[in-house]
This record gives C-alpha cells, sequence and structure tokens, in this order.
DNA sequence: AGGCCGCATTGGTCTACACCACTTTGGCGT
DNA sequence: ACGCCAAAGTGGTGTAGACCAATGCGGCCT
C-alpha cells in the first residue's frame, strides 16, 4: 500500500503540468476530512469512484496513501472513517524540550493523530507483543517558536497500558502518564540516527520541499525492568536541526 | 503471461492458504535481496509478473511495500534496485576501526592528505591553543571491506603532540599511538550529528552523486585531564551509515 | 567530433471487471 | 420473542491491458 510519490499539497507549482487523478481526489478528499468530525465515514469506494468518474482503482490508491498518512482509518467490511484527531499530550524524555530551552527557544507540541493499529512483524517485535496486537500510535508534530521542527511518531502496546488513551489529556506528559497510571519507569533507550528524504506528506507538515535532507531518529525505550515501553519514530528537518551527544569513558 | 488457467476464480485458494500472493512474492523478494549485493538491480515488474505468473498490479504491490520499507529504491526509466543496508555506528567514544570491526567488517583507511597548518581563530579555541598556532591536519578516507564509507578531517595541536607524524604509519590507530607514545587517555567529547548535502569533491571521494544526502558528524575530544585533544569533521554517506546510541536513564 | 533525435525499456498512472473476506442487517423459522 | 443465517455492502486481492513519463542508448545529421 502506498505509493511514493510526488507532492500531495502545498505548492508544487514548479510541475503544475500533469496532476494524477488520484491526486486531485486526495486533495478533495482532506477537504473533506477538514471539514467533518474525527470518525466520521467517508464515502465508499465504490461511491467515490462513481461521483468522481475514475476507476476504484484510482480511488483506492488515494485512499491507500491517505491511510498510511494517518489522516483515514479503514476497517474491512465497516468501512473508511476520518482518523480521530485526539487529545494532545507531550511527552518530554529525548531531549527535544531541554534542547529548544537551552537555546532560548519555545518548545512545543502538536498532535496529529492518535489512532489504534495492529502491529506488524517487526513493530511487534519491538513492543514485546504478538503480532496484529493492538498498538496505540500517536502521531505528533514539534515545534519551536511556532516553527515546525519535527514529526514524532510514537507507538506503544495497548495490551499493556489498558485505558492508556483515556489518560491521555492535553498538555499530559506521556511519561508522567506512564508513570502514574501504570507505574513504568523509563530504564534505557536505543537511538538510531540516519538521513532520509523528506516524503510529500513529511514536507508537507513541516513545510519544507520534498526531497529536503532530513534526520532520521529511531528510539526504542525500555523500562527499568528492561521491558519494551516505546518505539518512536521522528523526523526532523535537517536545515534546522542537528543532534549533540556527549560521550564519556572510551570503548577501546 | 500464457496460461491463466482458473479465469473463474473459485479454486485457488483451496488450503485455507490466507496468504495473498504479493506475499509471497514480498518473501521470494526479501530472500532474493539477502542474497544479492546492495545496489544490484532487481528483475522489471513486467518480467517478475511473467516469472511468477501474476499481474504487474500484483508486483507493484510488493514492490510499493518494500521500497516503502526500505529495502528498495526505484527510479523511473532506470529500474528497481536493492537498497543499501545502512552500517550502524555506536555513537560512542571509540575509534572507526573498532566499530566496524565490531561489526565484523574490515576497516580501512587512506590517508590523503597530512598537513601543517594554522589554527584560525575558532580551530585554536577548539583545541586550546593560540590563534596561529600550528596545527596537524590528517585527512583521511575511511573504508569498510574496501568501500568508502567516509571522509574524515582530524585537527590536532602539534605543540601537544610533538613529532606526531613521525609515529603515523600505514594502518596505525591514531588513538593507539597518542596512549601509546604521548600517555593521553580519552575521557568524554562532544558530538554532533546533522546533515549535508555531498560537495563535488566529497562525492568524487565517496564514490557517490554530488548532493547526496551526507551525515555530518563533528567531535571535539578531551583527554582525562579535560584538556582538548582532538577536533574532528567527519563526512558519512547518508545512504550506508547510521548512528546508534543507547541512553540510560532517560529524562522525566 | 559533436549534438540532436527517436526508439526501446523501465517504472507510473489508470481502467473495467471479478472474486474474496469481513461485518452488519433483516427476515425467516422455530 | 428469539436465534440463526443468508443477503447486502464494505474494503482486500487480483487480472489483463492501455497509455504516460523518464532514462539511456544508438544512429543520424551537421
Amino acid at each position: 500500500m502506498l505509493e511514493t510519490s510526488p507532492a500531495t499539497g502545498v505548492d508544487a507549482r514548479t510541475r503544475a503540468q500533469r496532476e494524477p487523478k488520484y491526486w486531485g481526489l486526495k486533495r478533495h478528499l482532506l477537504d473533506l476530512l477538514r471539514a467533518l468530525p474525527p470518525g466520521s465515514p467517508i464515502p465508499t469506494e465504490r461511491s467515490l469512484a462513481a461521483e468522481f468518474d475514475v476507476s476504484r482503482t484510482t480511488v483506492r490508491q488515494a485512499l491507500a496513501e491517505l491511510t498510511v498518512e494517518g489522516r483515514l482509518l479503514r476497517v474491512q467490511g465497516k468501512g473508511t472513517f476520518a482518523a480521530e484527531p485526539k487529545v494532545a499530550q507531550r511527552l518530554q524524555l529525548s531531549s527535544y524540550t531541554e534542547d529548544m530551552k537551552a537555546q532560548g527557544r519555545q518548545p512545543s507540541s502538536r498532535l496529529i493523530e492518535a489512532s489504534e493499529m495492529a502491529a506488524e512483524a517487526e513493530l511487534a517485535r519491538l513492543l514485546g507483543v504478538r503480532a496484529g496486537a493492538k498498538v496505540l500510535r500517536l502521531h505528533r508534530l514539534r515545534l519551536a517558536d511556532g516553527e515546525p521542527m519535527a514529526i514524532e511518531t510514537t507507538h506503544l502496546a495497548l495490551g499493556r497500558f489498558r485505558g492508556l488513551r483515556r489518560y491521555l489529556a492535553p498538555g499530559a506528559s506521556l511519561y508522567q502518564v506512564l508513570r502514574e497510571r501504570f507505574g513504568v519507569e523509563m530504564g534505557h533507550a536505543e537511538e538510531t540516527i540516519e538521513t532520509a528524504l523528506a516524503s510529500p506528506e513529511e514536507a508537507e507538515l513541516l513545510g519544507a520541499d520534498i526531497g529536503l535532507p532530513m534526520l532520521l531518529l529511531s528510539r526504542h525505550s525500555f523500562d527499568t525492568e528492561g521491558n519494551p515501553v516505546e518505539w518512536v519514530r521522528s523526523v526532523y528537518r535537517g536545515d534546522r536541526y542537528k543532534f549533540v551527544a556527549t560521550l564519556n569513558r572510551p570503548a577501546d
């Protein structure tokens, strides 16, 4: 599912040429989503195909990308729904909050989406649950002085944190909730940093150009007993951010 | 092509075989990728469709997912290629040589240039010497299994390490020389990681394209007494490298 | 020699249709 | 009333074929 494709929103005026049909459909659906309460059903694939006079395959391509982008929730046999935009919470683990403050900038977060999903094999392994287990996915935009800096996607096993979603109020700290409601204390984490090019969705959210170099940070956190707690994938604007690490004790 | 017997459908799924065709194709391609040198071309969509007797649409679904998962690189008009696996480098105070060995790769270095220069203000500050002091600059190409991985430029104050140049033999570890000849033990270091695009010279040395995203790592190392020892600027191929860090006691 | 152009090849978009898997609903039989 | 189950409707998988867009190569023309 999902295709790598050119820009979906924002300008892209440099190439105002042939816009694929599923782009237009996508933009139309994004407008629809903006004016629609979360959780409400979207027209069915077949009706969209009829209304826009395109094939169902084309409709599915648009829907697939929107699903990957976290705007839609699809359930076989039931329908397609507007993803829940949800309560915000801010977590402060890493150094983002402190980094920003240390630089005299005002950090903030915007929750883009909070949804439940079934864990595919790799994610299940990382979270220590069986494949297909329910997982809570938090999709947030990080800002500094109101300027978009990063997109952060957090995954937690719902089986281990039943009712987690209910505790997530705006401004609430995820780590605080985990500690106070579930008695989970973070122990250590493993991070990887690599490069990636901005995807259309990411570019739009971050207000950057498609293909802009990004820093991709993954964090795998464990509690004090060594049980996996969360898996986070963050995308930072490469032109606005850099990571700083202080290393102690040589290895050799 | 040819054949397409089950025009009526109905049969096909006989054995509780819940696995979609594109899954099987995906698994096959993953096997192929395991046994294939990175960067090598994958069979074309049309040939895969013919070989596995499925439609091109089905092949594309498998390829699309593998692309999203970072296993494949697709280029219109050229083909589909095995993605370069990223090498992980521990974000810790160890030498490149040891990092690579720990991963079972054969590390090597090629000294491109070793020159003395006068430190400009900023570099002098970093190395704790007066502006204009003599500095040794080592320009090295780092390889793993003979493959260019990074360009590393190291700066050391010659006033502190007299005769350093004479001890630098091919294959010698800088850290080892510093320890054995000068009794310098590394204490801690400050690293920053950011992105940059490859310059023409860098691209040529690394065998990459101009404009390829790179990981730019700067390291400021100090000995156990807190005296600055070296300042290093490294450029890593973003498509072949990633940094790994283990964090203890996460923030609140 | 150098440059331009067109063709072959590859991935990208799209159609129209068929059937499968899952969920909900409503009517039928008890 | 109640329960079961078939039908309807939804998304999921799959086919065969068409044309578009980008790339690269080779040959033609100057």
